[in-house]
DNA sequence: GTAAAATCTCGACCGCGGTCGACTTTAACT
DNA sequence: AGTTAAAGTCGACCGCGGTCGAGATTTTAC
């Protein structure tokens, strides 16, 4: 049981998920193969799968890489004294932005994140932790401040914001949306409604009605109907 | 200009729509390949490419024909006297239903809809749209029953409610949710919070909150974390 | 020290989705 | 009818992700 077996594995996985890095960085996810990943790494194709059950388990390994930074940077600029919605805004957008800054990569990500294979699952679960994790944080100091309901169920908000992240990207891929600004309006009329309600948008401020009017009159263009 | 090429392409068409629909309900999208569905369609392999850009479009097509099916059984189903809430739930359990037949399928579906590939946008929103008039009929009459504020945003509504629906398509392929009973709840609980606000589950029926007291209880156990 | 067992490494190999250019069929024009 | 351009068809072929079993290396047992 000397270590020495196990440090030369720490070593080949750490190999690997540098030269993952490197590559997924340099040429993204799609254009670099298993084969040149093998190559880059100064190991076997056969041993990659001795330490990831597929591309996209490395893929992940990546991203939380990645993501950590990421993570960082937004703690840093989110002010805990803002608005509860301004918060959550910008947590969302921070994820959003990080999320498309290359169109592709977030793509596979939003995928395996939302729906992940059984390969994928527990990778992907621990991933998001840290995001919803955020989110319970900023709810339970608004709901501290009294900025929310004393009754409210933490865990059923933050289920309920991750949904609207999830169709921001989603209006992203679709194609309803098709700027990080419109992305933005989208957001906030998104989580006003989840706070206060169907009828939120029609008692908010003007600027936010307005922008939501335009992002509104895009998507009934875009999808050729009248309502 | 006669039909004659333009009928042979029609008939050409079919066959390999024919040939999807049989092969991918027979063993599915994966198990598939497109050797088959050439040999089965009548057809060269290159050919198939003439009509589809990829395998996935196909898809997309072969799942237009089986949403035809599940969307007219359930409107069948829908009572349109019953509560707006249990009007929703019920498009949103059909749908979940349909989709999650079959669990490879589903989650190709799924993320093919959710976060489309260029190839795949355009049918891929046709497809959705379907479910989203649905949406807006169930919530326009409810509007008109007075059930629903009158100022409410329709549409933003609509793409709330649809949030919710990816959201739990999504905890039931991230594990989280394990039973269409428990994703009832589940969608039950967020369209509650989501019409009502967040401190709607406190004000809930006996039985909502004990269902959704239960499924809490599942998450944080499969998470592992306190709360 | 050495033999046996367990573990790890590797690249040839597999079936896949998708492409390509040679070939056939149809349409258009004289 | 004959000629040419265009449209459609085809399967050999490509690079890909992933598998497999032979062989190398480490650990264990004596």
């Amino acid at each position: 049981m000397s270590g020495v077996r196990e440090q030369k594995k720490q070593q080949t996985r750490k190999a690997i998920i540098d030269a993952a890095v490197k590559l997924f960085t340099e040429k993204g996810f799609e254009q670099t193969s298993m084969d040149e990943l093998a190559r880059a790494a100064g190991v076997g194709k056969g041993t990659i799968y001795g330490y990831f059950k597929a591309k996209e388990e490395i893929f992940l390994a990546y991203c939380e890489a990645e993501l950590e930074f990421a993570f960082a940077a937004l703690d840093r600029k989110i002010d805990e004294e803002a608005s509860l919605i301004d918060q959550l805004v910008a947590y969302m957008m921070g994820q959003i932005t990080f999320v498309t800054e290359n169109r592709e990569f977030g793509r596979i990500f939003a995928r395996e994140m939302t729906f992940p294979g059984e390969n994928t699952r527990l990778r992907s679960r621990d991933l998001d932790m840290r995001y919803l994790n955020k989110l319970g944080e900023v709810l339970g100091r608004a709901q501290l401040r009294g900025e929310l309901p004393a009754e409210s169920e933490l865990l059923l908000l933050i289920a309920h914001l991750h949904a609207l992240y999830i169709l921001v990207l989603s209006s992203i891929y679709s194609g309803d949306v098709t700027s990080l600004k419109n992305a933005k309006i989208f957001c906030r009329a998104l989580v006003l409604q989840a706070l206060h309600g169907p009828a939120a948008i029609a008692q908010a401020p003007v600027d936010v009605q307005t922008g939501w009017q335009e992002l509104r009159q895009q998507f009934l263009a875009q999808r050729k109907l009248e309502m």
